[in-house]
DNA sequence: TTTCCAAATGAACGTTTGTTCAGTTAACTG
DNA sequence: CAGTTAACTGAACAAACGTTCATTTGGAAA
């Protein structure tokens, strides 16, 4: 049996896709087979192999996906303004970014040590060039005389965490809604590279 | 050929501690072999089933007994000042605590899943203990008026992982000292939850 | 010197793993 | 309607997995 009706790539692919995230973002990709995935997809495990070379190439590809997905997406923004509302611009956006994308940010923060070297370093590279976009703002925010920083390269790692340290424990019916938690965040961020003055 | 020179479990044991927390942190659980773990301990695999009950055992008392350390070290740092001084105390305690246990602190975030679900329960309890206490002194300042939030718990969860998103990018041999960057977060910290005047 | 036993061996167990591939099916093409 | 082929099956492969256990070892106690 095989091909019950229509043909089937264009719909078992992505859900090959959508399946390994899911399972591996729940169970890690070591702990995850590639029988269940198969499973869950609804096939025998052979047919994963007419959508993906091995399953070293599932997890890369679901990583590069979501990380050229984010620069995509980044690139989309408005970032024309001064530096504070570039700031703004980069801590609102990287918090709806990452809210809506729950299983890929978890995927592609944890099993990054099971990418194979070449593999490890692609997806570093493309992190980093995110990472340094918001450097740049910070850079540009020191120069203008708007923040206030000990170190630029610290404070845009320590920025980072903070807002990626969001997805740990955000939960889409918790206590408050998405547009709060931006509003704390954002508050937050605005006041820990501003020019301090307070008490 | 066994026990070639005195008795060995008091040696061995801690060995297969150390071993499988390095290698865990490495590659993950899931990924790690009692074959691997024994090899590196340098006995046979069966000897490791006279240390712990099974696999899942073993992981469960790294977080277990890193969690309680980290419990037992924060009840010893000094906390009887006011909610600036105790905040101050508290971030460069966390900072010092989890920057000289790198693996622990890896090991403790990455494979909470791999936990059986009563084991997982057990950790949430010290963790969400832990937590509690950054929590108490956030509310404390802001009843003294010192501090300002918009939220109390979700700045006591954005703080944490501000601090633990440290662990992520920190290297001993890198460009700034501990000193430095425990300067820098709490400059952050400081700021955050300060009373805000700046511009 | 003999006995004892903690400590470790080494082999085996039943599963599960990722991957391959010859064969089967059914929708599309002409 | 016949032929083609994309999509999938089902079985097989060697390797690795966690765990168990009868056996062996050698230091310590008698």
């Amino acid at each position: 049996m095989a091909r019950k009706q229509g043909s089937h790539s264009d719909i078992t692919g992505p859900r090959v896709q959508d399946t390994a995230l899911r399972l591996i973002a729940k169970h890690g990709y070591a702990a995850v087979s590639m029988r269940q995935i198969a499973a869950e997809v609804g096939v025998q495990v052979g047919a994963l192999y007419n959508y993906t070379a091995d399953k070293q190439s599932l997890l890369f590809d679901l990583m590069r996906d979501h990380m050229a997905n984010l620069q995509e997406a980044l690139a989309a923004e408005d970032m024309s303004g001064c530096a504070m509302t570039r700031l703004e611009a980069f801590t609102r956006f990287h918090i709806r970014f990452h809210l809506h994308r729950s299983d890929q940010v978890f995927v592609s923060y944890m099993e990054l040590r099971n990418l194979t070297e070449p593999n490890f370093e692609a997806i570093e590279t493309m992190r980093r060039a995110y990472e340094d976009q918001l450097e740049t703002i910070l850079s540009d925010g020191e120069a203008e005389g708007v923040f206030d920083m000990a170190d630029t390269r610290v404070t845009t790692m320590a920025l980072i965490g903070l807002l990626t340290g969001l997805s740990d424990w955000y939960r889409a019916d918790g206590r408050l809604d998405m547009d709060t938690i931006e509003m704390i965040y954002w508050d937050l961020v605005r006041k820990s590279v501003g020019r301090y003055s307070g008490l």
